[in-house]
RNA sequence: GCACUCGUAGCGCAAUUGGAUAGAGUGUCGCCCUCCGACGGCGAAGGUUGUGGGUUCGAUUCCCGCCGGGUGCACCA
């Protein structure tokens, strides 16, 4: 039920569309005013009377029915009683019969969206910094599909660059198979980090010949690379499976050297291409930004290049109507200098180009270096958090069954919600402190909500009640819960127009804050029978929001915990 | 220097996209387990929304100036 639209709809106000009106509603500070409220000040000039008495003759005039109980005008606000039972009825019987697909929607049938996520480098092992990109991805992607888009999450693989060679020659030096089959992805990153160390000119010559022989498809140079890149997706694959993130292309930027040719051509033939300084550049000037490189002097391309030929890859491969790249806002100006060069190529879906732009994280003494041993690698944070999840169930559920499969869910579930609870624009000073603490407006507390709601259901089961979505006229806290509840669809949709999964995240700290009130206030088993089923009815339907919302995110709902 | 971005309670953050008395959490101080799970609930204290203007009936939100933090600015990715 979209109440402003039933509102609006009953509301003439002279010389003001229905549409707009909607859109005006909006819900008052205090429930005890109303629960929907026009403010009336726009239409003061438009109709020469005061927001008073405009509020007051639309009140006096509007129909109250079964879905608004009225209206009441308060200082140029009109405001709305809904039908408090109406309202959970529909919600609740709507909720039990839609379930996992409460929320989700068809808003999205026949688009496709490409989600640019995560996108790692060969060799590079994950630390705290890349956790955003990939939960953000990960969760927009669920989001997208959840509202019938087509959803094609792609990790953009870094595997092109000088540092390949140098990576080649490091191994060569001081590289053996045994130690780096074994030490993995984090054995290869050592080499790299001492050899930019140790390089002087004569390394640093010798990594560019090894990169020069990958290109040039030399076997042995690439047979070692290939490894290096099996072992870096071995890896990566690892974190994502704990994570719940998944892919559908992994397509590298290698993948796009032979197809940079046309686009380049492409470019010279629109007159965009002009030489300075020796190097092939789009001019930006008149746009307030520095050039586009495509080809350096010496011919070569650069990761810009690349970019440019894997958007139009996508957009001929996918036909997608949006294209999102989960880059942090480090890169605003490259995504700027992209984004403008596809427009100026003639391409209208140069507007369906987005940087969903994220803060950067650092430690509390500052920005992380590799180099200096100052970086906090994700699977550490990851292992903490679990070990964290088993200490605290070994204290406060010693009897619980698989006591190793929930910790993981609680501890997971910690990592990933901590980093989309607030507004992805944020930078983050990561602290294992703060990672550690399950307490507040967490992941830890939602789940622990819906284990309490999972109980109680338990238990009427035991008892062999059965309820469908039955809803007796509610009391405060039921309304305020259900009310919440009705909210969701609408917050899932605007998380996607925003591309803030947080507004979820928040959401359900929120719906649980109202259910524990529903909980502490409103006796559940123990209520008289017909209220008893309308109450189970009410933690069901809250039970299945909570853990729609986190499956969005991509964490999981223990029974028990 | 220029561009982008952020600035809200001691701390890390919200604020329905311009609406009514700026809200939760955390930390501090109290209270509540003979009552469905205390990883919980209730209460107290805590604010000149960085600052000065402007637009508006109304500004945390929009515009301009300043202050402070972050990021970026020609051949790295």
């Amino acid at each position: 039920m979209d109440y402003r639209m039933y509102i609006a709809e009953r509301l003439p106000v002279e010389g003001v569309g229905k549409e707009e009106i909607a859109e005006s509603i909006s819900v008052p500070p205090d429930l005890s005013l109303g629960d929907y409220a026009l403010p009336c000040f726009k239409f003061a000039k438009l109709l020469h009377r005061s927001p008073a008495a405009i509020a007051e003759e639309l009140a006096a005039s509007f129909p109250a029915d079964g879905v608004i109980a009225g209206a009441t005008a308060v200082n140029g606000y009109l405001n709305f009683r809904i039908d408090r039972g109406g309202l959970v009825r529909e919600t609740v019987g709507r909720i039990l019969r839609e379930r996992e697909g409460y929320g989700s929607s068809e808003v999205g049938a026949g688009k496709t969206v490409c989600i640019d996520y995560s996108s790692v480098n060969i060799a590079k092992p994950f630390h705290i910094g890349h956790l955003s990109t990939t939960v953000l991805g990960g969760a927009l992607y669920r989001i997208y599909k959840f509202l019938g888009y087509t959803a094609v999450g792609i990790n953009h693989l870094g595997d092109y660059g000088t540092q390949f060679g140098k990576l080649i020659a490091a191994y060569k030096r001081w590289g053996d198979r045994e130690t780096v089959q074994r030490g993995g992805i984090h054995a290869i990153n050592d080499l790299y980090v001492r050899f930019n160390e140790e390089a002087d000119e004569e390394m640093e010559k010798e990594a560019r010949e090894y990169f020069r022989l990958i290109e040039s498809g030399d076997k042995e140079a690439n047979a070692i690379f290939n490894w290096f890149k099996e072992l870096t997706l071995e890896y990566v694959k690892g974190i994502y499976d704990v994570l719940g993130v998944t892919f559908d292309s992994y397509a590298s930027e290698s993948f796009y050297i032979d197809k940079m040719g046309p686009v380049i051509g492409e470019l010279r033939e629109k007159g965009l291409l002009t030489e300075s300084r020796g190097a092939q550049i789009v001019d930006l000037e008149a746009y307030g930004m520095p050039p586009f490189i495509v080809l350096r002097s010496d011919g070569a391309s650069l990761y810009a290049t690349r970019d440019l030929t894997a958007a139009f890859y996508r957009k001929q491969t996918y036909d997608f109507d949006k294209c999102l790249y989960v880059v942090a806002y480090q890169q605003n100006l490259h995504f700027r200098q992209l984004f403008k060069v596809v427009e100026l190529m003639g391409k209208d879906w140069a507007k369906d180009l987005v940087h969903v732009a994220y803060g950067m994280v650092s430690l509390e003494d500052g920005a992380m270096a590799t180099r200096k041993g100052r970086v906090v690698w994700l699977e550490d944070v990851i292992r903490r958090c679990v070990e964290k999840a088993q200490a605290v169930l070994a204290e406060k559920n010693p009897d619980l069954p698989d006591k190793e499969e929930v910790a993981k869910q609680v501890g997971v579930g910690a990592v990933i919600f901590g980093a989309l609870y607030n507004s992805k624009i944020k930078d983050i000073v990561f602290s294992y402190e703060k990672a550690l603490n399950f307490d507040g407006e967490t992941s830890v507390y939602v789940q622990y909500t819906c284990a309490r709601a999972a109980s109680v259901l338990a238990r009427a089961r035991a008892e062999g009640l059965s309820w469908t979505g039955e809803a007796l006229p509610p009391c405060e806290e039921e309304f305020e819960l259900a009310k919440r509840l009705a909210d969701f669809p609408s917050v899932v949709l605007s998380a996607a127009e925003n591309y803030e999964p947080s507004y979820i995240a928040r959401y359900l700290v929120d719906a649980a804050q109202r259910f524990n009130k529903f909980y502490i206030g409103c006796k559940i088993l123990s209520a008289e029978p017909d209220v008893r089923l309308s109450r189970l009815s009410l933690t069901e339907a809250a039970l299945v929001t909570l853990k729609n919302g986190l499956a969005l995110l991509g964490i999981g709902v223990p029974e028990k915990m």
